[in-house]
DNA sequence: CATACCGCCTGTTAGC
DNA sequence: TGCTAACAGGCGGTAT
């Protein structure tokens, strides 16, 4: 599952390639895939006709692509997205939903999405005065990453304590702070020792201030291996870096042994979904 | 406002 | 073997 990793270097991967292309014709092959255009897939293609990508951005989970007039081409990956680029002759994918051609550069820019609860968007960059940065509206609730320059760890660990709510649902809430999901929090949260239900009104500065560098270290360790794993023109991500597989504290270790204590990780319910943590290391609060 | 929960999707796997 | 149910889970909308 995308998180801001994988996003991450899905979006390096496009900047290196895409930059200072021109769109020249845009395909949408399934209308759920730009559902949140509201003015539909004609008007979606016709836009986007003979823009130039000036760059790619990204915050959290979401990546922008910038164009001519402060216009940007909003993604988001959901569950099952993959940006690919491939030569036009390319056989296409049975989950491909949209496709661009470039007036300037014989590849194909394709979104393929299996579960299709990714999706694109055309939306207005609103400049900010003071900083001269730009967001589109679409992204503008989403809060900071820790590996946006402008993060700031006092205020969000200020907020969290402020919070009568589990410390695991604050993590996920992009609102409060954005990239990371299910993985990546069951991974903090262990890496911290704390356990996914405590409240975080509960937890001490020390101990939100280290979740949170926690965070930003398992996010940097799956971007180092995830960003060498995919070459020049082939970009492909769903998910899966080496790190994936191998150096998962918990997420999915079911009944093995943590590799802090020994004791075997459990898995419960969750939200609709599972939280994965280690019953010893990270005790879980007392019975509210 | 803060918090909780559901529906949207489809391919794979576990279990009977 | 063949079927069904569970599971994967980000996010926006709605209910409390």
């Amino acid at each position: 599952m995308p998180e801001l990793p994988e996003v991450e270097v899905v979006r390096s991967g496009l900047a290196r390639h895409l930059v200072g292309h021109q769109i020249s014709e845009v395909d949408v092959l399934h209308p759920r895939a730009i559902r949140k255009h509201v003015a539909g897939a004609k008007d979606f293609q016709a836009r986007l006709a003979g823009l130039t990508i000036e760059a790619i951005r990204r915050r959290g989970k979401y990546l922008w692509f910038e164009l001519d007039d402060n216009q940007a081409l909003i993604g988001h990956l959901g569950m099952s997205g993959q940006f690919l680029l491939l030569p036009l002759s390319a056989e296409e994918e049975k989950h491909l939903r949209i496709r661009f051609e470039f007036a300037d550069w014989p590849m194909q820019l394709r979104f393929v999405d299996q579960r299709t609860f990714g999706g694109m968007s055309i939306d207005e960059l609103e400049i900010d005065e003071s900083t001269g940065e730009g967001v589109p509206s679409t992204v503008a609730h989403i809060a900071r990453d820790p590996f946006d320059p402008k993060f700031e760890l006092a205020p969000l660990v200020t907020k969290l304590r402020s919070r009568h709510t589990e410390i695991k649902r604050l993590l996920l809430d992009q609102s409060v702070v954005s990239g990371i999901g299910n993985i990546y929090a069951d991974e903090s949260l262990w890496r911290a020792g704390i356990h996914p239900t405590r409240l975080g009104s509960s937890l001490t500065k020390v101990q939100l201030e280290l979740l949170m560098n926690s965070a930003k270290e398992v996010m940097a360790d799956a971007l180092a291996a995830g960003g060498t794993s995919f070459d020049d023109l082939y970009v492909n991500v769903n998910g899966e870096s080496g790190y994936f597989e191998r150096s998962l504290a918990v997420y999915g270790r079911r009944g093995e042994p943590c590799s802090r204590c020994g004791k075997p990780i459990v898995r419960a319910a969750f939200m609709n979904r599972s939280s994965h943590y280690c019953p010893a290391c990270q005790r879980p609060p007392r019975a509210r």
